[in-house]
DNA sequence: GACTTTACCCAAACCGGTTCAACTTGCTTA
DNA sequence: TAAGCAAGTTGAACCGGTTTGGGTAAAGTC
């Protein structure tokens, strides 16, 4: 518990003295927030110099001013991260720094409200990502009361008056669709979220509802957990109930893992037998079944622009759009093909 | 550039305006350091409570005492994290959160030092967690040379007077090594790492060297550095040149990824013709090729007694021990198995 | 020449805590 | 019974900066 003073730094105060002026006067200075003279303002560089002056940070957040920290609060929910997280991570980390500020990613295994209540009141940080959004979120509704800046990646269910940036969860899972349809298959199905109060899942559910409903296809659903181990059961139990399917598509990297094994398992062979769109892209996928046709969601992109509209934000620069929604992208793999028929001889599931 | 202020972020004045006492009386009943009539105390933390009341780190920092706030400086150097890494992010966090510390995770994409000074210089943090530790580490250099505690996962070449928590990597590829003679293997590969700046790796290789001469087994050999596709090309190359091995070992799960599909695909099947032992466990593997025989690196237990160490530290009390080697376990899975003879007849590589 | 403006500098208040010295009480103890 | 001591509480100083509101002297305006 005993302080620990790092070696008695130089403070403002020996500044202004060793230079013959008040220390309001080497506040100005640095900051040039008011006039200095010229002789004045060369007296108190050199001495500055001569101290090997540097003003501490906590003084000055103290007095009001910007940390020029933020936070990326991301809960720690499965036992590890994503790629695609980790992707955002790294592309956030790269504007932040870029833009001279530090990044802190704040990995409470649970970030609950009180631990963000925390982070927003104990003047750490300027301001705040949030990911994960929920339907309905608390920290979100805790952020929107303080005045603290800060930028969704996602969305809830009522976004009035918030910035934020969100792949677009709809277009996404009907460009999956539509493009399997136009390979010819009738019956395709969708090895979904569980957990629709993330906002994100229950977009994409509602999303494929709406394209079976516009192609007249069958709504066949398997809910999966973001585990590669739920997704080895999900795609087990909804080969099972709908042998016929000649396409599924996974919401997941992290799911499609086990959904390929399971297929792998049953002797389904892909793109022969079965054609799989995943979303997400993953090295870790890339190379266990080489070639996947995936929805890229684009976490770079995503994660910078929400990145770049904080900084905007604190620096108190215009943004030219309050919320963005980031188009998908398609990008066609070895893992789709087009459908022979909608009847095909099945290998017996083992 | 304009200083946020936090509407109502409720300060120490205020609890004890409406605990009726002075702030002097609130500090102290937070901190313990005098005594506080239970009466008062409780009005106190009812206060606390009523208000949300949580110490402002800055403030305290400035006021001379520690900001309770724990840094864990893991640079972003490959392009993803890995299962192990954040399995080390949770538990660290477990550990300092469970403690009533706050947790940061410094993730600047590259090495740099300057931002480990800037961090230690501005007073932000009480104390540091490295990793990521090189054999010769500017990092190590520059804590030491401050008066900030700190605590190494991992081994730098010369660790006098450092606090340290590390795996013993020696015995962990001896382990493996050991296990596979054990089960009749003579011809034992390596897919090895390639910087050996990298502390880990460093004694990683030579262990494996110690473990062949040891044994009487000829060192066979094949680098790649961290990533799946590394793993498949080492792997590849490794087989092309000596066809003869009848088991491999892997340094990383992260590699293991590739070196998986290149058996696969090369037609070697696990453990029948070819047994695989890979450090670190991890969920993809898992499922990308059920129940592998893994040297568990246990970042579990290395990242909590390291936080735990820290905490110490912070606290004025004593360490049992001040560098501690955590002994890996060996967890057998199906990937290995008993070697038929020193010569099968082998597929022919594709 | 009187009046405003501007440049420059400073004292004091403030940020939100911690700590020190002092001041009550109530209870021992010589 | 007076002195001593511990518990409980508080005002004030302090940490190292920033910001506000004057004050003074020189320069500009009419």
């Amino acid at each position: 518990m005993t302080p620990r003073k790092s070696k008695s730094r130089p403070t403002i105060n020996e500044v202004a003295k060793r230079a013959g002026v008040a220390k309001t006067t080497v506040s100005h200075a640095i900051s040039g927030k008011r006039p200095v003279a010229p002789a004045t303002r060369e007296r108190i560089f050199k001495a500055m110099g001569d101290l090997q002056y540097s003003p501490s940070p906590i003084a000055r957040r103290l007095a009001g001013s910007p940390s020029h920290t933020i936070a990326l609060v991301l809960p720690l929910a499965s036992p590890t991260f994503a790629d695609v997280e980790v992707r955002y991570i790294a592309s956030i980390g790269a504007v932040v720094n870029q833009h001279g500020y530090t990044f802190l990613t704040l990995t409470a295994p649970q970030v609950n409200v009180d631990d963000l209540r925390q982070i927003v009141y104990s003047g750490l940080v300027d301001g705040v990502l949030l990911m994960r959004i929920q339907q309905k979120d608390e920290r979100v509704k805790l952020l929107r009361e303080t005045d603290i800046p800060f930028v969704l990646i996602g969305r809830t269910r009522d976004n009035k008056g918030l910035t934020l940036v969100d792949l677009n969860g709809e277009a996404a899972i009907g460009l999956a669709v539509d493009y399997l349809v136009e390979l010819g298959h009738h019956s395709i199905g969708f090895i979904c979220p569980e957990d629709l109060n993330f906002a994100f899942a229950y977009r994409i559910v509602k999303g494929f509802e709406k394209s079976c409903a516009k192609q007249q296809l069958p709504r066949i659903m398997s809910p999966a957990v973001w585990s590669a181990d739920a997704g080895y059961r999900a795609t087990l139990a909804l080969i099972e109930q709908h042998p016929e399917v000649t396409a599924i598509i996974v919401w997941s990297e992290v799911v499609t893992v086990g959904a390929v094994s399971a297929l792998r398992d049953i002797g389904r062979k892909v793109p022969d037998d079965i054609s799989v769109i995943s979303f997400d892209r993953s090295e870790h996928l890339h190379l266990a079944s080489a070639d996947l046709t995936v929805i890229d969601t684009r976490p770079e992109a995503v994660g910078g622009q929400a990145a770049q509209m904080l900084i905007n934000l604190l620096e108190d620069k215009p943004l030219e759009r309050e919320q963005i929604l980031m188009p998908p992208l398609l990008i066609t793999g070895k893992s789709t093909a087009h459908c022979t028929n909608g009847q095909v001889t099945l290998p017996k599931p083992a």
